[in-house]
DNA sequence: ACTAGCACCTGATCGC
DNA sequence: TGCGATCAGGTGCTAG
Protein backbone atom coordinates (compact mmCIF):
# COMPACT_ATOMS: atom_id res chain seq x y z
CA UNK A 1 0.00 0.00 0.00
CA UNK A 2 2.01 2.99 1.08
CA UNK A 3 4.97 4.57 -0.80
CA UNK A 4 7.11 7.53 0.40
CA UNK A 5 3.57 9.96 0.00
CA UNK A 6 1.72 7.77 2.10
CA UNK A 7 4.25 7.16 4.99
CA UNK A 8 5.43 10.74 5.71
CA UNK A 9 1.42 11.54 5.69
CA UNK A 10 1.28 9.31 8.80
CA UNK A 11 4.89 10.29 9.74
CA UNK A 12 3.81 13.77 10.26
CA UNK A 13 0.37 12.71 11.65
CA UNK A 14 2.01 10.61 14.41
CA UNK A 15 4.74 13.53 15.29
CA UNK A 16 2.23 15.72 15.93
CA UNK A 17 -0.36 13.68 17.93
CA UNK A 18 2.34 11.59 19.93
CA UNK A 19 5.70 13.37 20.35
CA UNK A 20 6.25 14.28 24.23
CA UNK A 21 3.62 11.39 25.03
CA UNK A 22 4.47 8.41 26.85
CA UNK A 23 3.49 4.76 26.18
CA UNK A 24 1.45 3.58 29.48
CA UNK A 25 0.15 0.59 27.81
CA UNK A 26 1.72 -1.88 25.63
CA UNK A 27 -0.32 -5.04 24.17
CA UNK A 28 0.18 -6.63 21.15
CA UNK A 29 -2.60 -8.63 19.63
CA UNK A 30 -1.28 -10.70 16.61
CA UNK A 31 2.22 -13.25 16.40
CA UNK A 32 2.74 -11.62 13.13
CA UNK A 33 2.52 -7.89 14.06
CA UNK A 34 6.20 -7.59 15.75
CA UNK A 35 9.35 -8.47 13.52
CA UNK A 36 10.69 -11.48 13.99
CA UNK A 37 12.12 -11.33 17.60
CA UNK A 38 9.84 -11.09 20.43
CA UNK A 39 7.04 -9.14 22.45
CA UNK A 40 8.72 -8.98 25.31
CA UNK A 41 10.74 -6.33 23.58
CA UNK A 42 7.85 -4.01 22.84
CA UNK A 43 5.55 -4.61 25.70
CA UNK A 44 9.23 -3.33 27.52
CA UNK A 45 8.77 -0.41 25.97
CA UNK A 46 6.36 1.03 29.09
CA UNK A 47 6.79 4.13 30.44
CA UNK A 48 9.19 5.15 26.83
CA UNK A 49 8.20 9.28 26.11
CA UNK A 50 8.73 10.03 22.23
CA UNK A 51 11.02 12.20 21.06
CA UNK A 52 10.61 12.44 17.86
CA UNK A 53 8.99 10.49 14.52
CA UNK A 54 11.40 9.26 11.42
CA UNK A 55 11.78 8.03 8.49
CA UNK A 56 13.81 6.61 5.28
CA UNK A 57 11.51 5.64 2.60
CA UNK A 58 9.18 3.44 3.86
CA UNK A 59 10.20 2.79 6.87
CA UNK A 60 9.04 4.86 10.52
CA UNK A 61 10.63 5.02 13.62
CA UNK A 62 9.67 6.72 17.06
CA UNK A 63 12.84 8.31 18.55
CA UNK A 64 12.58 6.91 22.76
CA UNK A 65 14.25 8.98 25.82
CA UNK A 66 16.11 5.62 25.54
CA UNK A 67 18.56 4.07 23.22
CA UNK A 68 16.72 2.04 21.62
CA UNK A 69 13.90 2.96 18.80
CA UNK A 70 10.17 1.29 18.04
CA UNK A 71 10.10 0.59 14.57
CA UNK A 72 7.50 -0.01 12.10
CA UNK A 73 7.14 -0.84 8.77
CA UNK A 74 3.32 -0.42 7.09
CA UNK A 75 3.61 -3.35 4.49
CA UNK A 76 0.51 -3.49 2.46
CA UNK A 77 -2.10 -2.23 4.50
CA UNK A 78 -0.67 -1.05 7.72
CA UNK A 79 -2.33 1.90 9.51
CA UNK A 80 -1.14 3.80 12.77
CA UNK A 81 -4.40 5.72 14.18
CA UNK A 82 -4.58 8.06 16.80
CA UNK A 83 -7.92 6.76 18.60
CA UNK A 84 -9.41 7.51 21.82
CA UNK A 85 -8.86 5.20 24.64
CA UNK A 86 -12.83 3.80 24.44
CA UNK A 87 -12.85 3.33 20.88
CA UNK A 88 -13.94 -0.15 19.73
CA UNK A 89 -11.49 -2.22 18.69
CA UNK A 90 -10.58 -2.61 14.96
CA UNK A 91 -11.36 -5.43 13.32
CA UNK A 92 -7.25 -5.69 12.06
CA UNK A 93 -6.14 -4.64 15.14
CA UNK A 94 -2.29 -5.93 15.82
CA UNK A 95 -1.05 -3.65 18.37
CA UNK A 96 -1.91 -1.21 20.80
CA UNK A 97 0.00 1.77 22.48
CA UNK A 98 -1.74 3.38 25.06
CA UNK A 99 -0.96 7.29 26.11
CA UNK A 100 -2.99 7.96 28.54
CA UNK A 101 -6.80 8.95 27.26
CA UNK A 102 -5.69 7.95 23.63
CA UNK A 103 -4.06 5.10 21.78
CA UNK A 104 -1.60 4.67 19.36
CA UNK A 105 -3.30 1.61 17.14
CA UNK A 106 -1.09 -0.46 14.58
CA UNK A 107 -4.21 -1.93 11.94
CA UNK A 108 -3.17 -4.10 9.63
CA UNK A 109 -5.64 -6.37 7.38
CA UNK A 110 -2.40 -7.88 5.63
CA UNK A 111 -0.07 -8.65 7.98
CA UNK A 112 3.14 -7.85 6.04
CA UNK A 113 3.79 -4.58 8.23
CA UNK A 114 5.11 -4.85 11.87
CA UNK A 115 6.43 -3.27 14.78
CA UNK A 116 9.33 -4.24 16.41
CA UNK A 117 12.42 -2.79 18.73
CA UNK A 118 15.59 -1.84 17.67
CA UNK A 119 19.02 -0.68 17.95
CA UNK A 120 20.42 1.95 16.03
CA UNK A 121 23.73 2.36 13.94
CA UNK A 122 24.34 5.57 12.03
CA UNK A 123 21.49 7.04 13.68
CA UNK A 124 19.39 4.71 12.19
CA UNK A 125 17.25 1.45 13.20
CA UNK A 126 19.36 -2.09 11.82
CA UNK A 127 16.93 -3.09 9.36
CA UNK A 128 16.86 0.37 7.86
CA UNK A 129 20.61 -0.24 7.09
CA UNK A 130 20.27 -1.44 3.76
CA UNK A 131 17.89 1.25 2.71
CA UNK A 132 19.12 4.00 0.51
CA UNK A 133 18.19 7.52 1.35
CA UNK A 134 14.88 8.54 -0.50
CA UNK A 135 14.99 12.06 -2.87
CA UNK A 136 13.84 13.96 -0.28
CA UNK A 137 16.12 13.08 2.49
CA UNK A 138 19.32 15.68 3.39
CA UNK A 139 21.56 12.92 2.81
CA UNK A 140 20.19 11.77 -0.69
CA UNK A 141 23.34 12.31 -3.16
CA UNK A 142 22.01 12.33 -6.74
CA UNK A 143 25.81 11.27 -8.41
CA UNK A 144 25.94 7.99 -5.81
CA UNK A 145 22.25 7.53 -6.59
CA UNK A 146 22.78 7.56 -10.47
CA UNK A 147 25.70 5.10 -10.30
CA UNK A 148 23.28 2.35 -8.16
CA UNK A 149 21.09 2.91 -11.03
CA UNK A 150 23.84 2.30 -13.49
CA UNK A 151 25.45 -0.93 -12.08
CA UNK A 152 21.85 -2.46 -12.35
CA UNK A 153 21.25 -4.57 -15.05
CA UNK A 154 17.90 -5.52 -15.09
CA UNK A 155 14.61 -3.46 -16.56
CA UNK A 156 14.00 0.29 -15.45
CA UNK A 157 10.68 -0.48 -13.10
CA UNK A 158 12.65 -3.26 -10.86
CA UNK A 159 15.51 -0.77 -10.58
CA UNK A 160 12.89 1.84 -9.54
CA UNK A 161 11.57 -0.63 -6.94
CA UNK A 162 14.77 -1.55 -5.11
CA UNK A 163 14.79 0.37 -2.09
CA UNK A 164 18.65 -0.37 -1.86
CA UNK A 165 18.91 2.24 -5.07
CA UNK A 166 16.29 4.61 -3.96
CA UNK A 167 13.94 4.34 -1.32
CA UNK A 168 10.31 5.36 -1.52
CA UNK A 169 9.03 4.71 -4.65
CA UNK A 170 6.61 2.05 -4.97
CA UNK A 171 4.30 0.26 -7.59
CA UNK A 172 2.18 3.44 -8.46
CA UNK A 173 4.91 5.97 -8.00
CA UNK A 174 7.42 3.96 -10.33
CA UNK A 175 4.49 3.71 -13.27
CA UNK A 176 3.32 7.35 -12.84
CA UNK A 177 7.29 8.47 -12.86
CA UNK A 178 8.03 6.17 -15.57
CA UNK A 179 4.84 7.49 -18.05
CA UNK A 180 5.95 11.36 -17.06
CA UNK A 181 9.46 10.78 -18.37
CA UNK A 182 8.40 8.94 -20.93
CA UNK A 183 10.04 5.86 -20.37
CA UNK A 184 8.74 2.33 -20.97
CA UNK A 185 9.13 -0.31 -17.43
CA UNK A 186 10.76 -2.91 -19.42
CA UNK A 187 13.48 -0.70 -20.62
CA UNK A 188 16.77 -2.16 -19.69
CA UNK A 189 19.14 0.37 -17.82
CA UNK A 190 22.35 -0.79 -19.37
CA UNK A 191 20.38 0.95 -22.46
CA UNK A 192 19.88 4.27 -20.37
CA UNK A 193 21.98 7.46 -20.36
CA UNK A 194 22.71 9.33 -17.03
CA UNK A 195 20.50 12.08 -18.11
CA UNK A 196 17.96 9.74 -18.91
CA UNK A 197 18.40 8.46 -15.47
CA UNK A 198 18.29 11.87 -13.60
CA UNK A 199 15.05 13.07 -15.73
CA UNK A 200 13.61 9.50 -14.38
CA UNK A 201 14.79 10.57 -10.47
CA UNK A 202 13.24 13.97 -11.23
CA UNK A 203 10.04 12.70 -12.37
CA UNK A 204 9.69 10.58 -9.65
CA UNK A 205 10.77 12.99 -7.13
CA UNK A 206 8.14 15.21 -8.93
CA UNK A 207 5.02 12.99 -8.34
CA UNK A 208 5.75 12.13 -4.64
CA UNK A 209 5.81 15.96 -3.35
CA UNK A 210 2.54 16.35 -5.37
CA UNK A 211 0.90 13.24 -3.81
CA UNK A 212 2.42 14.73 -0.63
CA UNK A 213 0.52 17.61 -0.75
CA UNK A 214 -2.91 16.34 -1.10
CA UNK A 215 -2.09 13.57 1.42
CA UNK A 216 -1.10 10.67 -0.73
CA UNK A 217 -3.16 7.84 -3.09
CA UNK A 218 -6.41 6.39 -1.17
CA UNK A 219 -7.70 3.58 -3.66
CA UNK A 220 -10.08 2.32 -0.28
CA UNK A 221 -9.97 2.57 3.51
CA UNK A 222 -6.55 0.54 3.46
CA UNK A 223 -4.95 3.91 3.73
CA UNK A 224 -5.38 6.48 5.78
CA UNK A 225 -3.50 9.02 7.69
CA UNK A 226 -3.66 8.98 12.02
CA UNK A 227 -6.90 10.69 11.95
CA UNK A 228 -8.26 8.18 9.45
CA UNK A 229 -8.62 10.87 6.74
CA UNK A 230 -8.08 9.84 2.82
CA UNK A 231 -5.44 11.50 0.68
CA UNK A 232 -6.30 12.81 -2.74
CA UNK A 233 -3.79 11.60 -5.18
CA UNK A 234 -5.92 8.98 -7.15
CA UNK A 235 -7.60 11.50 -9.23
CA UNK A 236 -4.31 13.07 -10.02
CA UNK A 237 -2.82 9.00 -11.67
CA UNK A 238 -2.18 9.71 -15.49
CA UNK A 239 -1.83 5.47 -15.83
CA UNK A 240 -1.73 3.84 -12.63
CA UNK A 241 -4.90 1.72 -12.48
CA UNK A 242 -6.01 3.55 -15.67
CA UNK A 243 -5.92 0.45 -18.34
CA UNK A 244 -8.15 1.12 -20.97
CA UNK A 245 -8.37 4.47 -20.49
CA UNK A 246 -6.99 7.35 -22.49
CA UNK A 247 -3.33 8.80 -21.92
CA UNK A 248 -3.63 12.15 -20.28
CA UNK A 249 -0.87 13.54 -22.76
CA UNK A 250 -1.71 11.54 -26.13
CA UNK A 251 -5.72 9.87 -25.91
CA UNK A 252 -3.70 6.59 -26.57
CA UNK A 253 -5.34 3.82 -24.24
CA UNK A 254 -3.54 2.98 -21.15
CA UNK A 255 -2.11 -0.68 -21.32
CA UNK A 256 -1.24 -3.27 -18.59
CA UNK A 257 1.18 -5.72 -18.42
CA UNK A 258 2.41 -7.75 -15.56
CA UNK A 259 6.23 -8.85 -14.72
CA UNK A 260 8.16 -8.99 -11.37
CA UNK A 261 5.10 -10.15 -10.38
CA UNK A 262 3.25 -6.79 -10.39
CA UNK A 263 1.35 -4.84 -12.88
CA UNK A 264 2.63 -2.26 -14.92
CA UNK A 265 0.44 0.72 -16.12
CA UNK A 266 2.14 2.29 -19.66
CA UNK A 267 1.73 4.53 -22.68
CA UNK A 268 2.62 2.69 -25.77
CA UNK A 269 2.68 6.04 -27.55
CA UNK A 270 4.52 8.10 -25.00
CA UNK A 271 6.74 4.84 -24.01
CA UNK A 272 7.16 2.91 -26.59
CA UNK A 273 8.48 -0.61 -26.27
CA UNK A 274 12.15 -0.63 -26.26
CA UNK A 275 13.82 -1.86 -29.49
CA UNK A 276 15.73 -5.46 -29.53
CA UNK A 277 18.83 -3.50 -29.56
CA UNK A 278 18.05 -1.14 -27.23
CA UNK A 279 18.06 2.08 -28.49
CA UNK A 280 15.56 4.58 -27.31
C1' DA B 1 27.86 -10.77 -6.16
C1' DC B 2 23.80 -10.29 -8.36
C1' DT B 3 19.07 -11.14 -10.22
C1' DA B 4 14.50 -13.38 -10.68
C1' DG B 5 11.00 -15.73 -8.53
C1' DC B 6 8.34 -16.69 -4.94
C1' DA B 7 6.49 -16.78 -0.17
C1' DC B 8 4.37 -14.33 3.33
C1' DC B 9 -1.31 -12.86 4.39
C1' DT B 10 -6.48 -11.30 4.06
C1' DG B 11 -10.14 -9.77 1.43
C1' DA B 12 -12.64 -7.97 -2.70
C1' DT B 13 -14.18 -8.87 -7.20
C1' DC B 14 -15.13 -11.26 -11.46
C1' DG B 15 -16.47 -15.07 -14.49
C1' DC B 16 -18.63 -19.40 -14.70
C1' DT C 1 -25.16 -18.81 -4.17
C1' DG C 2 -20.91 -20.85 -4.55
C1' DC C 3 -16.31 -21.55 -5.98
C1' DG C 4 -11.91 -20.84 -8.04
C1' DA C 5 -8.90 -17.58 -10.15
C1' DT C 6 -7.03 -13.15 -9.98
C1' DC C 7 -5.82 -8.94 -8.07
C1' DA C 8 -4.11 -5.49 -4.35
C1' DG C 9 0.00 0.19 -2.30
C1' DG C 10 5.94 -4.39 -0.02
C1' DT C 11 9.84 -6.84 1.46
C1' DG C 12 12.98 -10.67 2.31
C1' DC C 13 14.78 -15.15 1.36
C1' DT C 14 17.00 -18.19 -1.74
C1' DA C 15 18.11 -20.85 -5.90
C1' DG C 16 20.58 -20.28 -9.73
Amino acid sequence: MPELPEVETVRRGLAENIVGKKFKEIEVLHPRATSPKSIAALTSLRGARVKGVKRRGKFLWFELDRPEVLVGHLGMSGQFLIQPKSAQDERHLRARFNLGRHDLRFIDQRTFGWVGVEEKINNRPTCVQHIAADPFDPEFNLDETISRFQRKKTEIKRALLDQGVMSGVGNIYADEALWRSKIHPETRTEKMSKARFSQLISSATEVMAEALEVGGTSFDDLYINVNGESGYFERSLAVYGQEGEGCPRCGREIRRITFANRSSHFCPKCQPTPRADGNR
